[in-house]
DNA sequence: ACAATAAGTGAATGTTCATTTATTATAGAA
DNA sequence: TTCTATAATAAATGAACATTCACTTATTGT
């Protein structure tokens, strides 16, 4: 007879998010061509071997962390979701939280801008992404089905309505866009435009 | 007395387009973090050396071959240019140009979308870039003056009426989005909906 | 034919890379 | 307190990196 013991050192998560906060920071200043293990583990202060106790490799370190960005960016949309108003109102809420959540951490949505450009890109399995958003998704399927918006190609319509609020967020491509209420509800108008039947 | 001649082997034009052809193709294959100068060279089937008689190092080689390729994708804009024409059908008229070019080559859009989001981007001057775009943004500025489109900050304008030539032309994007005259024209519908008065 | 000079190169440079190995530190059940 | 599994690490590894070096090849005016 055997009898198994379970003694364990547990994983501090602490370190865990810091070894996170530490590849976004850095990727962020000096970018994924310039971004070694040494490098993040030295900014995490940590040991570069102790990386590999909690990630499998470099890949998955860089993967994991543009999900769980991901994951926050999304959860921040969906704040006080309420399918039950009308159309216009619950997308205008999404922009609106959107806008306000990177304004407020800019260097996650860096992150996520220069990861998905990137092959790293093609290491994520999208399902593991769109699942933060599909609320919002299901938005706009209803309103196609009331004749609220247009009947075009899903594509089309996320380009209009999803897209123009990460280019309007990225500094880079509109640095002369302010973020505030008014400039946001003006920018809202024209996406409205172009979708509303 | 001495004399001083002037005798030279002129560098060979066409060994200068393999580089950044390989260069290109690299960078879209294996992206720019594994994208070395010893790669490059071999798929221009170079010395390494070669490259450094071209370009002062690689950050100049990769920041060329981005200008070069900005130039010819403005150029491709502005094919058949005409701003006699109604504005929309001038701006209709760049959409369809800038479709066609990029799905025809498709790999120099996607270099440019993987540099200007990585911090390469930084290193680019803006104006050596936006002089291959002037006219048409010209245009724009004249449609605001004759109250023709929304006069609202011009970071919005061109979110909605460039920008989603960018996002529709990705594939990684937008998957389901087929490029052909029709879905061209029902994207531009959505677009011009978005910025006329 | 030859002097002059730039184009072009393969091999070597020292550095940095991602990852592994060998070892120590520590938490917690018995 | 003792024991054990795992966390954590410093140091080591071989491969790959950007760039330079010493050299050869090609071109062209004289």
């Amino acid at each position: 007879m055997f009898i198994y013991y379970r003694i364990v050192r547990y994983k501090d998560e602490h370190k865990k998010e810091s070894i996170i906060k530490a590849t976004i920071k850095l990727v962020n200043d000096i970018g994924f061509v310039s971004s070694s293990v040494s490098k993040i583990a030295k900014e995490a202060s940590v040991s570069p071997a102790t990386i590999y106790i909690y990630y499998k490799n470099k890949d998955d370190l860089l993967v994991s962390t543009y999900i769980e960005i991901k994951k926050k960016i999304g959860m921040a949309l969906l704040k006080d979701f309420d399918d039950t108003l009308p159309l216009k109102d619950t997308l205008l809420r999404s922009w609106k939280n959107g806008f306000f959540y990177i304004a407020e951490n800019p260097g996650l949505f860096q992150f996520t801008e220069q990861f998905s450009y990137s092959p790293y890109g093609e290491l994520v399995d999208k399902k593991d992404v769109e699942k933060y958003f599909e609320p919002i998704i299901k938005v706009l399927q209803t309103g196609i089905e009331q004749k609220i918006i247009k009947n075009v190609n899903f594509d089309i319509l996320t380009t209009f309505i999803f897209f123009p609020v990460m280019i309007l967020s990225n500094t880079r491509l509109c640095s002369n866009f302010e973020i505030n209420e008014d400039n946001i509800e003006t920018a809202f108008s024209l996406a409205w435009d172009a979708i509303k039947l």
